[in-house]
Formats: structure tokens, sequence, C-alpha cells
DNA sequence: CTTGACCCTGTAGTGACTACAGGGTGCATG
DNA sequence: CATGCACCCTGTAGTCACTACAGGGTCAAG
């Protein structure tokens, strides 16, 4: 198949498919007579497995380690376990992090009567120090 | 003040402080003789203003639309609302992909027994389209 | 007069792509 | 056979919000 067909199937643009490639996480595929590149089922399930972590917010050096690891079939699971659970930390973070800025957003902007900007609370709320200029 | 008090005092790096005057969030403060940035109140309050912004999630460019609003004290405060709806939006869109993916990550961790690569079930909840290589 | 902390400019790197510019290829139609 | 058009190629530069130098200058204390 070529990068075209490949990147509708795995919903993935050119570009990255071909970016993929050249910071390695895609191998390189064969070429045609006119220099295309031409995929096979292997490159497709690698790269939805590249889709996939990336939609679960792994980064690409997570996804590097991954598949190094899948294609090592007889070795634990231990090291992709500890790689998840730190996604996951990292996640939940985020997430903690996203919470308390939602809340803090939401209480400025409850606060706002919408009148001139010289007595406005969401200005105020940006300025810590007092008034401004 | 010099650019180490500043950037102290708002828990900013220097070169932070360097780059948003570059980016013209910042006026280029005077010179002393030896060509030190020196730093006036103003330039404090408004910096605090910036990393407060920066702080609840805003980016360079709503700042930067933020900034210009707040120095015309009697312009409505309708843009400034705006502006902070429109992010509060963009935080909780954020917010409900990260539970998405925390609980997907939840669930793929909890199902791995971390026997070998082979039966793992993180790898194969990443490899949608059946068994890898 | 030297040491060390601070400051200066300018450039390049980060992550994960995205967006061209400037070309070549392949196939169907006139 | 020529032409048009969709697709492909390489390579480079841009995105966002900084961060990290390299290679120098300034200033106060000892």
């Amino acid at each position: 198949m070529t990068i075209g067909s490949l990147a509708e199937a795995t919903q993935t643009r050119v570009e990255t498919v071909r970016w993929y490639e050249k910071v390695g996480l895609l191998p390189p595929p064969a070429r045609s007579s006119g220099n295309y590149r031409l995929y096979g089922p292997e490159h497709l399930r690698r790269l939805s497995f590249i889709r996939r972590g990336r939609a679960l917010g792994f980064t690409v050096e997570q996804i590097r380690d991954l598949l190094a690891l899948a294609d090592d079939r007889d070795r634990s699971c231990g090291e992709v376990d500890t790689i998840a659970r730190a996604h996951l930390a990292d996640v939940e973070r985020k997430l903690a992090d996203l919470t308390r800025l939602a809340s803090e957003l939401r209480e400025v902007i409850g606060q706002c009567g919408c009148g001139s900007v010289a007595d406005c609370r969401i200005i105020e709320a940006l300025s810590p120090l007092g008034e401004p200029a």
C-alpha cells in the first residue's frame, strides 16, 4: 500500500508517517520503481500501535520503549507495566492540576459583573499586587 | 531593580523575562550605564499579571489580549469575560479528555498479570489489529 | 587585581508534529 | 501522444513557550 492509504487506514497525516520513519519509529519500507514508499501489513500493525499509544498519551520515547519490549516476546512484562504506571501517574498529576485550574477559573469568571474594565473581577484576579498602572 | 531581582520576585527565570520582552509582552526597561536592564514597579505588576495568567493556563496570545484590555480601563469587561470563558471551555475539554484517558489506562494496567510480553494485556491493548509480528 | 556573581546578545534545542516549496510519478481522458 | 490531476518525493522552516548554552561584559568584595 502507498503512504496515502496507510495514512488513511490509521487516521494519520502523510507527513506524520514520514516523520515517524525519520525518527526511527517506523522502519523504512520498500520503494516502488518510481521511488514511492510501499508498505505491508506489518507496517500497518506497527503504525496502529504507535497511533493507539499516542492516543493514550504516551510520548514517542515511551512508545519507542514499548515497541522494543513488544518485539521481545519472551521478556517479562514488568517493564511494560512500569512504563504504563509511570504514565498513569503523570496523567493523574495533570488531571489534578487541571481540576484545580478549572475551579479557579470558574470562581474568577463567576465574580464578573461585566461592568467596565476598571472594576473587572477577572482582571483584578490576574493582578495579585492590587490595582494596575 | 535588576532582571535577577525581578525574576526572583515573580518566580520567573531570567531568560523567560528577556523572552517576554522580545515577544512584546513586557516593555523594554531603562538601561544602566553598564547596559543592565532596570525595572520599576510597573514592570513588576505587569510581569506578575503575565505569570498569574500563565499559571491559570492562558496562552501568551490570550494574555497579550487581556493586557491590552486591562490597559483600557473604560472599556466594557465583556471581552475579558469572553476570553476567560473560552479558556474555561478549553480547560474543561482537556479535563474530559484526560479523565477518559486515565480510566482507559487504569483498565489496561489492571489487566496485566505481568507474565511474559507474549501475553501482556498492555501490549495487546495497544495492538488493535490483533497479534503482533 | 582578581574572583565570582551577575548581566549582555544571539543562536539552537525541546516535542510532536505541520506546512510549505519545488519538484517527480502514474493514470485517465481528449 | 499530450495534458491534467491526484498523488508522491526531499528538504527546510514554522509552531508554542520557553530553556540552554556560548562567548563575552559589568560590578562589588576581598
